[in-house]
DNA sequence: TGCTGGGCCACAAACGTTTGCAAACAATCG
DNA sequence: CGATTGTTTGCAAACGTTTGTGGCCCAGCA
């Protein structure tokens, strides 16, 4: 059988509640019983019993990750930046993934509530007032997300728009797309609300950008968008995200349409592969494996701040000059 | 605060025996008594704590996944699928990332084996011996490894190596390289045991595969590969998995070689972005998704079967005829 | 009426911890 | 030497469930 508290206790000579108190590094038993109880600990190869813990303390000794879809690289860098902070505070990561349903988001948060300390909720499609009413109940910090009183990182959204859409009027577009991402997505509507601010701001000529529309996240939106791209004649496509922009390449080179002669492409994240494509993508860098691990600290720290992380743009091959044609 | 067994048992006005009976559906409460708690339950919205529940019964309500790296697709794709099949059975899926450490393998794994029922451990890099002692600790199957006597579901490796290898001969080739993956790992023995196969056996002519050597996971890895698959006058490469090939691609792009006129290039796992790469990759389709599942029906069911799964090559347009300069 | 038996339910123990409180002991001081 | 303080330890309750065992009640039968 495994080895409880009460063997160690027997073994040391001492009560179960000594070994407790001496096992948490309790200054207030002996410096000698201590040492004594911690290495008959070591040498039993004791280990606590989280369930037991978490039943009179109530803190689960693990930290939650809500994703909507871990295929999506960004989201899996999120996850392995997140999980390492939390390995580092000694708790464990549980990760769910919604496939992309907003009903599963709260359905999921529930069971992980009910077992992990708090969670990380990325790209939360659900509403406000659910958000706001879950929030109250467990500790969440969002990722790509603000909410009045919730903690939150998110990358510097209308920033990152900016530097894209000035490179691309830097090269002389003139007729830009913008292929956007799930109408539910707070990210979404803040990089449509950075176009705007771009174009009152003269970055880029008015009625310079175009918009394409929403489309599926997942790759498979890339063929719709790289199609309305070409019909809405536009010499530049930026796509909400890079997983889109991945697609949208896909399709272009299926149609014949060599990038970046005529068409540039710029993605959203930069995700491992971006650099990796024939051509490699130009994108707008997030740096999710901070947001991550910046979010458990946020979470561990209970600070209900909201930290906006600087994203960059890497400029790659998949941009270049308009086609004069 | 929460509702717990006890409220609801005062609202029913029965013990908590009953209302723990009731709401686990035993036939031996009354019918009309089962049905008013269970009513009641709603009502108050209990939901039962998982921690106290563990602490009586030793069962956990989750299963726990380890993988060397999330940002593999490959291991993306199979968390998925573990976690869907999780979640349809009720229960809840922890999922930890190794960092590609053998090391932490272990640590992880005893860390998830308190809180969860079982494991599912894929592309294990430990010793057999002491995974065949943590098998025998705690519930666990395999992915991509066999052992004998733990449960475990794999692809067919040696049967994709001849599928790439028959490609290869049949375009023409007769000098492939062969890019190993990390020399602990399971899958990347029993390809390289396919290819001395698959020579026996007379599909690709004796002497024509080359090993290139082993290669760092991560499509960093793919750098070196590529520069050893040149400097080694191979016509065509394959590598140990997408990641890897992602890397060569990149790297031969960087190098201006044309693939695949000048470099066939065949990957492993068939990950999403394979086919949307240029040139898309010819590569061996792996159903990580349905091994996933597969490894969680193996672990709720407790059956100690091995099973393999099918794999297919995917032909497409990173492989051709060799350059006959 | 008295017994038996089945149907339904309650009692209470157990799971392995943490922690408030009190006890034991030693040391110091008056 | 007694009282007081301070240090170290043990006792026991509590966390919220599940489940074995036994009790109660009522129906049916002799």
């Amino acid at each position: 059988m495994v080895t409880t508290l009460r063997d160690v206790a027997d073994a040391a000579g001492v009560s179960m509640a000594t070994v407790s108190r001496a096992l948490a590094g309790s200054s207030v038993v002996a410096a000698v019983t201590r040492e004594r109880v911690q290495r008959l600990a070591q040498e039993l190869d004791y280990q606590p019993n989280r369930a037991a813990r978490q039943l009179v303390t109530g803190r689960g000794q693990a930290i939650g990750l809500v994703v909507p879809d871990l295929q999506n690289a960004f989201y899996a860098s999120v996850a392995t930046g997140m999980q390492r902070r939390v390995r580092d505070a000694g708790l464990n990561a549980m990760i769910a993934d919604t496939d992309e349903d907003p009903e599963r988001e709260l359905e999921v948060l529930g069971q992980l509530a009910m077992v992990c300390d708090g969670a990380v909720l990325a790209s939360s499609r659900t509403s406000d007032s659910a958000l706001a009413e879950v929030a109250g109940r467990t500790r969440v910090v969002l990722v790509n997300r603000v909410l009045e009183g919730v903690p939150a990182v998110v990358g510097d959204n209308a920033d990152g728009i900016t530097q894209a859409l000035r490179h691309l009027a830097a090269l002389g577009h003139t007729r830009i797309g913008y292929a956007g991402g799930p109408p539910t997505s707070w990210s979404d509507a803040r990089r449509r609300e950075g176009l705007r601010a771009a174009e009152a701001a003269g970055i880029a000529s008015a009625e310079a950008v175009v918009d394409l529309g929403a489309f599926r996240p997942g790759s498979a939106g890339g063929i719709d968008a790289a199609d309305q791209a070409l019909a809405a004649r536009v010499t530049a496509v930026l796509a909400f995200n890079d997983q889109l922009a991945l697609g949208i390449l896909g399709r272009l080179a299926d149609r014949g349409v060599p990038v970046p002669e005529r068409m540039s492409v710029v993605g959203f994240d930069d995700v491992p592969v971006a650099r990796l494509l024939a051509p490699p993508l130009t994108t707008v860098a997030v740096p999710a494996l901070e947001m991550g691990a910046a979010a458990v600290d946020l979470l561990l720290a209970s600070a209900p701040e909201t930290r906006v992380l600087p994203v960059e743009l890497q400029v790659r091959r998949s941009t270049a000059e308009p086609c004069p044609a």
